[in-house]
DNA sequence: CCGGTTCAAATCCGGCCGTCCCGACCAATT
DNA sequence: AATTGGTCGGGACGGCCGGATTTGAACCGG
């Protein structure tokens, strides 16, 4: 039997990503991440190569656990790329420029906290936590 | 004879389009605009066969005719594509809703994602107890 | 220990957005 | 009128963006 055909592209599904609601877990495989966003596994590998910003954590076997911030940003993104038409760039310029521009907290506090024992203490935290959901 | 070599594409030349200098003129002729937006004249074309909202009049003899307004399209055109980076289709629903909404409707209203790093460790402070509560 | 899920990497491809070419026409200058 | 250079529309061409598919192995819940 012949191999399926070509997949028409579907860039603009009708569905409206900012009232999706993020069921109440704490983490998420791609699978599960994909059917919220109506949004291939390959194409959420493929931002996490665009976009600096979408960085799911990763368990100790290497796969994707995303957590509620995480599929937020998936559905921002889909939101730019498919219903305001951003290309990728500008998708990627827009998000930083968010995350910058929201003032939630002073510049100065910002710029330091990126050497500051907070980045650590998060850093070990996730390495906790993958070690941890390597047992349970 | 070989044929030109094919051309470097120039997406994202550095001026700022927000700053030109539009003559004080009535009527501006395709190379004229071509220049005031540094943007190749077969481009023009092509956005106008993109753009429904960029109409220039036509000459008797078919010449294009841009009046301010006209120029004035063609630079916030070419902004939106390559300062922002929308698509062809969102710049042109951009456009759309611009005249329709009248006022220039600020950057629209930023994506609520919750970006302070505190609160993103508390969100891992969560889950490690979420995990430990469990028996493992 | 089995069936469904996920992985990384390589490869493939449709179509967006120009880019080039062509022969004809127009406008200004000489 | 002739010359020079800008402009016309239409068609062919093409780089590369944004996925889409495949492969083969590893993973994981039940």
């Amino acid at each position: 039997m012949p191999k399926g055909r070509v997949m028409r592209r579907n860039r603009h599904p009708r569905e409206n990503v900012a009232r999706v609601e993020i069921p109440d877990k704490r983490y998420f495989r791609i699978g599960e991440v994909s059917e919220l966003a109506e949004t291939k596994p390959y194409v959420l590998r493929y931002w996490e190569t665009e976009f600096p910003l979408l960085k799911p954590t990763k368990s100790p076997t290497g796969h994707r656990l995303y957590r509620r911030e995480d599929v937020e940003m998936v559905l921002a993104i889909k939101r730019l790329l498919y219903e305001q038409g951003f290309t990728i760039e500008g998708a990627r310029k827009r998000l930083a420029e968010e995350v910058n521009g929201g003032r939630t907290m002073a510049p100065p506090a910002a710029a330091r906290l990126e050497t500051s024992p907070l980045r650590a203490i998060q850093r070990e935290l996730e390495a906790i936590l993958t070690l941890l959901s390597r047992q349970c």
